[in-house]
DNA sequence: GTCATATTTGGCCATATAGCCAAATTGCCA
DNA sequence: TGGCAATTTGGCTATATGGCCAAATATGAC
């Protein structure tokens, strides 16, 4: 690939990669619905505080999410919701993937 | 989170880590606009034939690519061009994530 | 100031990934 | 059948990641 791209391509990558990670979706599903604080996502996610603190960085880093101080907690949000919008596509990629299974198995059994 | 969950966001997980790298990205947006098959890819993406394989057997096995044998090369083919549409939405991420910058910049200067 | 609560950071280990080279495999065609 | 071309696989190393624990760092209340 033309090498003047290359700095694009790692820059997607690298939102990609912040998304690619079980608890990590499971956080942005739920800043979708509503900003939430540390705690709040660290009892929904089920693993240490640091752990899901990281996360967050990841996320937060990636400029995938937002971070407001406000009481004695710090809130999280989701700042771009089309990220929503690509998990019913990957869904897709995985009916599609179902799919062909079922058929190489039917023709399994000829 | 509901362990139930947990399968179907590592399914999803799994399917976007596979496009979490700059040389799959590129491999993506080229076979949405082009079937290729490894030899084309390899000399399009300048690395290793092995190096190229590799990524589309990770492609192939996230369910995204789909791969034909035809004279004596293999074709593979973007599965669900959907996939695309999500670029646009990490732009828009790329986006945001400048104009914060630039804010931050700005309020620096003050 | 001191305490308690919320969050982040550092350290550590186990595991996964990317990349190249070399070797094995597969399929076409003379 | 033998050889060539295309592709995949194995082996290796360096690097990155995820997770927990423990420690550090805010931030708000008294």
């Amino acid at each position: 690939m033309k090498s003047s791209m290359k700095p694009q391509y790692e820059a997607r990558a690298k939102i990609i990669k912040a998304m690619a990670h079980p608890s990590r979706l499971f956080i942005i599903e739920e800043l979708n619905k509503n900003e939430r604080c540390v705690g709040e996502l660290t009892e929904m996610v089920g693993a240490d505080t640091s752990t899901v603190s990281k996360h967050l960085s990841v996320l937060k880093n990636a400029g995938l999410v937002t971070d407001e101080k406000r009481a004695n907690s710090i809130y999280y949000a989701l700042r771009c919701p089309c990220i929503m919008n690509f998990i019913g596509c990957v869904e897709d990629v995985l009916t599609a993937k179902a799919e062909d299974h079922k058929k190489i198995m039917k023709s399994c059994r000829k």
